[in-house]
RNA sequence: GGCCCUGUAGCUCAAUGGACAGAGCACUGGUCUUCUAAACCAGCUAUGCGGGUUCGAUUCCCGCCGGGGCCGCCA
């Protein structure tokens, strides 16, 4: 990486010094390089200066920052000067308060073209990872309802946090856990007869009261077929404050289109079953239809999964046995007022938690140990899970799992998203499905597409909380910047596509030299030097944002490369009619190009992306014409 | 009450303890007979309050104020 060769510079370069004896016998500080923000200040910049003066200062010797700087600095001047693996940088300044900063060279900038077109589809790859074998759990949304605007955030953090651990030499498994036990899918099935009964005719009108005698009535939105009857109509939300009581079951026209496809596969026949009583037989069989619907929801935004693990399959393993027998044996439960508890208090958790209740009935827990269990038992080195705000009590607990089956709580990571809402006119709302006005992915899919959304959610860091403004979003498509990305990646297609035209050969330009453009005007190399800075910054994007599992640094990232390179394309013409540009500046422009074009695939795909060869502008216009300006 | 997240420009958000706090949107001007103007250029405005650590704090620590969330023998 560039990054270490311009660590390495220096840390050789302090460490040569201190054998000659340069510096009084203290302790050397580690070499810590950063990219200064402005760009007068060259490409890398290191405090080690100042340091070094802190350490000297701290035992009562002499040396003031910039004086040491300077002195570091000579050293530094004299290696790149005389080592040919060094040649990158050219200039070495003291500034400010004690900064080294270091410049890479403009031909050797230049030069980097060809590496950028070498690596290709691995551009950006490092091996920070190096094989590190890690399971990626996201979404995992409780399969009694389509995956909604909110748990859905989870679904791009993963599927783009997957790319670049993968980019960055990390071996990833993502992985979706189905909640498909337990007293929800039964609550499912107690909706779905009535909803089943309802479709074939049958009388159940007066349950509607039921219903309504368990919640507030804006809890509870039952299709308007469902409603027929009541009289009702839509009296506005009320503006309660209660807490609603949570009703039995789900109920929404989705889950009528649910019981409708249910009575069409099974023929109503697990209606007459003996055990349908609390429809424990329905509510698989729904939560079957489904899992295949969030399935492909996940297809729609282009959202992978290598496993789709189900918590029904745990318990006929004979894993949560083997889950709580580990536990035990290592001395973590405890029977207390005949349930059995989990100590897991003394290993981080807020609370000791019923595995076991009282009634001999295992809690969801015993799952999520045998899960866990199993993820670990499959050889993973780190385990990291993906959870919704509500979810941070999950931490301590997930981690003093680990701890009690006997592995290091550092291998799981937890990373909590911030909330989402959705803006409408102007005002936010909150949702949920218990509060029944969840907005579901695919409906925000068929608004503003799969690739929209994305960036629309990868743009803002994990836990900042994401207020989707739908308006906005739907009418300013073409001022979202995921598009602008996508635009720079179809420009440059659009340039090829013109030089084949033209009878220009791909190979006409592969063996370009681009030194060529070392002579170019100042703003041409400004922008073609500042293009190739982007593209080689890609790697240390990869690198930290795979290490601080932060996707919205890609995104940044993909803005800022778009940027630099409608700049050079507004600036560095090549096949630009009236443009008089010379052969030799032509074919190095278009090698640089591809080059460009590679590193805006590569990023794209990295986010989950399509990169289009051509992208319509009606749309565009179709928006400049649906809202003229006033 | 305990715990988690959060407060940056008019709005939505960035900023591995660094130098002059950045983008996008919005707004005001300028660039198309030209490789796609879905672009580019110029301009405007910000770290909630008070302490502390540090050569240096938006960042770390403490307190206050404000916003969101979680604290079941539900899953």
């Amino acid at each position: 990486m560039l990054q270490d060769t311009i660590r390495d510079i220096i840390t050789k370069a302090v460490a040569a010094l201190t054998e000659h004896g340069a510096f009084p016998d203290v302790e050397i500080p580690a070499v810590e390089i950063m990219r200064p923000q402005v760009a007068a200040h060259g490409d890398y910049s290191t405090n080690v200066a100042m340091k070094l003066a802190a350490a000297l200062r701290s035992v009562g010797l002499p040396g003031t920052p910039r004086a040491l700087a300077e002195t570091i600095a000579t050293e530094i001047r004299e290696m790149v000067a005389v080592v040919p693996a060094y040649d990158l940088v050219t200039a070495v300044e003291v500034a400010g308060p004690g900064f080294i900063n270091l410049r890479l060279g403009e031909r050797w900038l230049l030069r980097q073209t060809a590496d950028v077109l070498a690596a290709g589809a691995g551009l950006g790859a490092v091996d920070v990872g190096r094989g590190t074998r890690v399971n990626l759990e996201f979404v995992s949304a409780n399969p009694t309802g389509p995956v909604t605007v909110a748990n859905g955030r989870g679904a791009f953090l993963g599927d783009a946090l997957g790319n670049l651990m993968h980019a960055a030499g990390y071996d990833v498994t993502k992985e979706y856990y189905f909640n498909d036990a337990g007293g929800q899918i039964d609550q499912l099935g107690f909706s779905m007869e009535r909803y089943c009964r309802f479709i074939l005719g049958e009388p159940v009108f007066c349950q509607i009261d039921d219903i309504e005698n368990e919640a507030a009535p804006e809890v509870v939105k039952p299709s308007a077929r469902f409603q027929k009857g009541k009289g009702g109509g839509d009296s506005a939300p009320a503006q309660t404050a209660a807490k609603p009581r949570k009703p039995r079951g789900y109920y929404d026209p989705y889950y009528e289109s649910v019981a409708e496809r249910l009575l069409m596969r099974d023929g109503g026949a697990l209606l007459e079953g003996p055990a349908t009583e609390g429809g424990p037989a329905l509510g698989k069989a729904a939560a079957d239809i489904i899992m295949r619907d969030i399935q492909d929801t996940m297809r729609r935004m282009n959202v992978e999964f290598d496993v789709w693990f189900n918590q029904a399959s745990l318990a006929p393993s004979g894993e949560i046995e083997a889950g709580i027998k580990a536990l035990r044996d290592g001395g973590y439960l405890e029977e207390r007022a005949g349930a059995v508890w989990m100590k897991s208090s003394q290993l981080g958790d807020d609370q000791d938690r019923v595995i076991i209740k009282s009634s001999g009935e295992p809690t969801y827990i015993t799952s999520d140990i045998a899960y866990m269990r199993n993820k670990f038992e499959r050889g993973f080195d780190q385990l990291i899970f993906i959870l919704g705000p509500d979810h941070h009590g999950y931490i301590g607990r997930l981690k003093a799992t680990a701890a009690m089956l006997g592995h290091d709580p550092e291998r799981v990571h937890v990373l909590i998203y911030g909330n989402v809402a959705l803006k409408v006119g102007g005002r936010t709302m909150r949702m949920g499905k218990r509060l029944g006005n969840a907005v579901t992915l695919d409906e925000l899919d068929d608004e503003l597409g799969a690739d929209v959304t994305r960036f629309f959610y990868l743009m803002r860091a994990n836990e900042t909380p994401l207020d989707f403004d739908l308006e906005l979003a739907r009418k300013q498509t073409s001022d979202n910047p995921g598009l602008s990305v996508q635009y720079a990646h179809a420009r440059a297609s659009g340039v090829f596509r013109k030089a084949e035209e033209r009878g220009i050969a791909p190979d006409q330009y592969a063996e370009a030299d681009p030194l060529a453009l070392a002579n170019d005007r100042p703003d041409e190399l400004a922008a073609e030097l500042n293009l190739l800075r982007e593209l080689l910054r890609l790697e240390e994007v990869v690198e930290r944002a795979a290490a601080t599992h932060e996707p919205h640094l890609l995104t940044a990232y993909g803005m800022a490369l778009a940027e630099a390179y409608h700049l050079f394309y507004d600036t560095c013409p090549i096949l630009k009619a009236g443009s008089d540009v010379p052969r030799d500046v032509q074919m190095a422009r278009l090698r640089l190009m591809a080059a460009a074009r590679a590193g805006l695939a590569r990023t794209l795909h990295l986010l989950g992306m399509d990169a289009p060869e051509r992208m319509e502008r009606e749309a565009a216009e179709a928006v400049a014409h649906a809202s003229p300006a006033e």
